[in-house]
DNA sequence: TCTGGGGTCCTTAGCCGG
DNA sequence: TCTGCCGGCTAAGGACCC
């Protein structure tokens, strides 16, 4: 444990809903809530003005709608939430080379190994510059915990939200948390406080006080030696920079419970495709495949079958879940799918064959390439399933393409420039013409297929420091809608395909 | 209108070989 | 040869996190 409290955890606050709200002049001081809109959707977040309703994370989206009915809803936008994610960890790598994203809005940094910071004052004048800068390059305000233990300068950035810094000073710790619940120690979910709440546990201290051999008799040995560590406020788990992936997954729940045998098999094709492309694009092939099924009553199985040797092949993919499903039974109805690949390596069992047969000369292939057969075995890229990334044209009853909207996508119109959907129905797209940094703009409704229209990028929330540069107009007149960024390449509804939440 | 998606880690159990 | 023990691997499930 050091004695300095130069681990820095910061969580920006509200995220996907603050950004929102900076993108959307209307929305600001208003509640918003981010997350899926379909009848299964979850809340992603919900902005502070939301959460005074009780809406919160993780809460069914239909409850949402019932606390909150004036609230603005709207689709998650990763790809705009990760560019502003990518300045945010730009100024965390300015600090130190130990930065650890835990998430898009979240990362500890150890200013130590930076020598960015020595002792409580240098840390704290770190961590209030590097508020102020996120403020300068995002428009976004961030909470900063700094401590000598990650556990502690998580505790601090929670205290500090939103919008604050909290410092705790070490040789502190214990007395902070002893009054704090269990479920503020980092592993300790819903089941586990449940648990430890009928051995009638449920601050830091009684953990303290219950002794190590008895958290041991009740959790087991790993959960039950590090909870008595952490309750004692000793944390020395470091701050890891780069870090292995160790799986990669899709899966989606369904707008209704599948029931067609035959629905299910295409849904798990589907689903081993789109692992498979993921696999791909992260350089990696996998040995063990794994089916994931949630059943009608929401009871989840997994299985899962380990290959000889690593694989990057959707035809094996595919098949291999679609043997795991053979073992299944579905009886009842199926609202989730899931097809995973564990037991990565950077390298393919086909390569090894290739190799072998002498078919591999000089480079070796990577593994997104199928240098092996020189082709693509699976099916061609589709544009996006039913419940996965939203696609901009969707077939139409006679076969007529209709396009999609959904709310919060970016879009532009040829004649009254950028603008954002606000909702969309019975043929009619409403949006609302306003900048980032502008002043609320105004709404207008077209027809879904108004040849105008046309999704976009998301702005910039901040104009880029460069005067030169054309992408944003002067900052006071950002009202004016005349100036926009650099046309993008056609229309490929990016915009929209963000969502991956049906 | 109940309950997302993408991960990690731990535990338990069975099997196999030394 | 039989038994016990141990480690490693695989499979399945559960808890947790953001």
């Amino acid at each position: 444990m050091r004695s300095a409290p130069t681990i820095l955890h910061l969580d920006m606050d509200a995220f996907f809903a603050a950004a929102e709200q900076a993108a959307k002049p209307s929305l600001r001081g208003k509640p918003v809530v981010v997350g899926g809109l379909g009848p299964r959707g979850v809340v992603a977040t919900a902005s502070y003005e939301a959460r005074r309703f009780g809406v919160h994370s993780a809460m069914p989206m239909a409850q949402a709608r019932r606390l909150a009915p004036n609230a603005a809803y709207l689709v998650p936008r990763f790809s705009f939430y990760r560019s502003i994610s990518e300045q945010v960890m730009r100024l965390l790598g300015a600090l130190s080379p130990l930065v650890e994203p835990l998430s898009l809005d979240e990362a500890f940094v150890d200013l130590e190994a930076g020598g960015a910071a020595r002792d409580a004052a240098s840390a704290r004048a770190v961590g209030e510059r590097l508020r102020a800068d996120i403020a300068a390059v995002t428009g976004l305000t961030g909470s900063v915990g700094l401590a000598a233990s990650k556990m502690i300068a998580k505790v601090a950035s929670e205290r500090a939200k939103p919008d604050g810094l909290v410092l705790i000073e070490p040789g502190t710790e214990r007395a902070l948390l002893g009054p704090l619940s269990v479920r503020t120690i980092p592993g300790v979910g819903p089941a586990t406080g449940e648990h430890l709440r009928r051995a009638g546990i449920t601050t830091c201290a009684e953990l303290v006080e219950a002794g190590e051999d008895e958290l041991v008799r009740l959790l087991g040995r790993a959960q039950g030696v590090s909870l008595h560590r952490m309750a004692l406020g000793h944390d020395d788990r470091p701050v890891v920079a780069e870090r292995d992936m160790k799986s990669v997954s899709v899966e989606d729940t369904f707008d209704t419970d599948l029931h067609d045998r035959l629905r299910i098999r295409l849904e798990v094709e589907r689903l081993a495709d789109r692992c498979v492309r993921r696999l791909r694009s992260s350089g990696h092939s996998g040995r063990t495949i794994v089916l994931k099924v949630r059943r009608y009553d929401f009871s989840t199985l997994t299985r899962s079958e380990t290959l000889r040797g690593p694989t990057d092949d959707p035809v094996v993919v595919r098949e291999a879940a679609a043997r795991l499903l053979e073992g299944v039974d579905t009886t009842g109805g199926v609202r989730l799918l899931g097809v995973g690949v564990s037991g990565l390596a950077d390298w393919t069992q086909e390569d090894l064959f290739a190799q072998a047969a002498g078919l591999i000369a000089g480079v070796a292939p990577g593994p997104g390439q199928d240098a092996a057969t020189g082709t693509d075995t699976g099916r061609p890229a589709e544009p996006a399933g039913p419940s996965g990334a939203a696609p901009d044209v969707l077939s139409g009853p006679g076969g007529a393409a209709v396009r999609q909207w959904s709310p919060g996508q970016d879009v532009r119109h040829a004649e009254h420039g950028p603008g954002w959907v606000q909702g969309s129905g019975v043929g009619r797209v409403t949006v609302r013409f306003e900048v980032p940094r502008g002043e609320i703009g105004r709404v207008r409704t077209f027809r879904v297929d108004d040849p105008g229209l046309t999704p976009s990028e998301p702005l910039p929330l901040v104009a880029p420091p460069d005067p030169a540069d054309p992408m944003m107009p002067p900052e006071d007149q950002s009202s004016s809608p005349a100036t926009e960024p650099k046309e993008r390449s056609g229309t490929d509804g990016s915009g929209a395909a963000d969502s991956s939440i049906p």
